[in-house]
DNA sequence: CGCATTTGACCGGCGC
DNA sequence: GCGCCGGTCAAATGCG
């Protein structure tokens, strides 16, 4: 099965106006009203000096940090709650497509142990469930455990004729391919940020919908993102959940938000991607209300949510008002 | 000049 | 054993 169409968006736009469309409670509002006023009556009464400013520069860093292992934890949540959505998943659907073109024993193995991967790409990824081959698989397992795959389908502009994923890593092509079943080439990609990384891509246009990329990711980063790397040194606000390549099927540039954009959809990939994709709209929209469900039970990541964007716009705008 | 990309050759697994 | 096929290597090429 295929989890391609859980197009979920995560975003926690902390730069975006404070007003405008943030989702916080009444109390976590009043609080950061309160420290926005308390901030502005403070500073304009005098000057801060230079030792003020370091002070809460190490104050919002010490805040950044928190944010980002609450973030990991998040992170780590949702992926129990996709594995218990995996293991839901595989209860219900038995039965999946099979192309007749004869696979290697090695693909069908692989499949077999994409229900199992702890990797958010998964969802996206085929989960074909083949239970056939256990046996001939038996002496991959260790390795395939090592090696995990995932596949991300990723949309494209249709003039756009690069091989290219952006996903916040560095690669290096080392081969391109003609395959059998696709005329569109496919391109051969190794992480090149670490030189031991032993991560692999392949990317491919879909037969199907020549403007949707698919990328499959083979083994799991030794090192963090690159992005990752920008944002937890502050030179960028921009993070993705890095070490799941498919949380970052539609990645953004740079730019004045913290996004966790898990998926987004075009509603005009659905009719294209239905094949692959789970049937049912409810089980997306379980995810989303259990993700958003254990944000806002946590008073500990509304109250640091709040304080860091109180610290924000002292910092950005100390003499602003608003 | 150094690095990344291209591309044909080569290798190994698999089916017949 | 042979041929097909996907994946990888490495020399050639391009680019900044």
């Amino acid at each position: 099965m295929d989890y391609s169409s859980w197009r979920i968006s995560t975003c926690l736009d902390l730069n975006t106006n404070p007003t405008g469309g943030q989702v916080l409670d009444d109390a976590s509002n009043k609080e950061v009203e309160s420290n926005f006023l308390g901030f502005e009556r403070k500073l304009s009464v005098k000057q801060e000096s230079s030792g003020a400013l370091e002070a809460e520069m190490k104050r919002v860093s010490a805040e950044n940090k928190k944010l980002t292992e609450m973030l990991t934890v998040m992170c780590e949540n949702y992926n129990a709650l996709r594995s218990q959505l995996t293991d839901y998943m595989s209860k219900n659907l038995q039965e999946k497509e099979h192309t007749p073109t004869r696979k290697r024993k090695s693909d069908s193995c692989n499949n077999n142990n994409n229900n199992n991967n702890n990797n958010v790409a998964g969802i996206y990824g085929n989960s074909e469930s083949s239970s056939t081959d256990e046996e001939s698989c038996k002496k991959h397992r260790e390795e395939i455990i090592k090696a995990k795959i995932s596949r991300v389908y990723v949309k494209t502009e249709a003039s756009d004729t690069s091989l290219t994923v952006k996903d916040g890593y560095q690669w290096r092509k080392y081969g391109q391919k003609v395959t059998r079943e696709n005329p569109c080439p496919r391109a051969y990609f190794k992480c090149s940020f670490a030189p031991s990384c032993p991560v692999k891509k392949k990317v491919q246009r879909s037969a199907e919908d020549q403007s949707i990329l698919v990328a499959t990711y083979e083994g799991e980063h030794n090192h963090p993102n690159s992005s990752q790397l920008e944002a937890t040194s502050g030179s960028t606000r921009c993070m993705t959940l890095g070490s799941h390549p498919g949380a970052s099927a539609s990645l953004r540039p740079s730019g004045p938000s913290v996004t966790l954009d898990l998926a987004k959809s075009k509603p005009g990939n659905d009719a294209k991607q239905s094949k692959t994709r789970i049937d049912s709209p409810e089980v997306g929209k379980f995810l989303v209300e259990q993700m958003a469900s254990s944000l806002t039970k946590d008073p500990n990541f509304t109250a640091a949510l709040a304080q860091a964007i109180s610290g924000r716009f002292l910092h950005q705008n100390p003499t602003e008002k608003w």
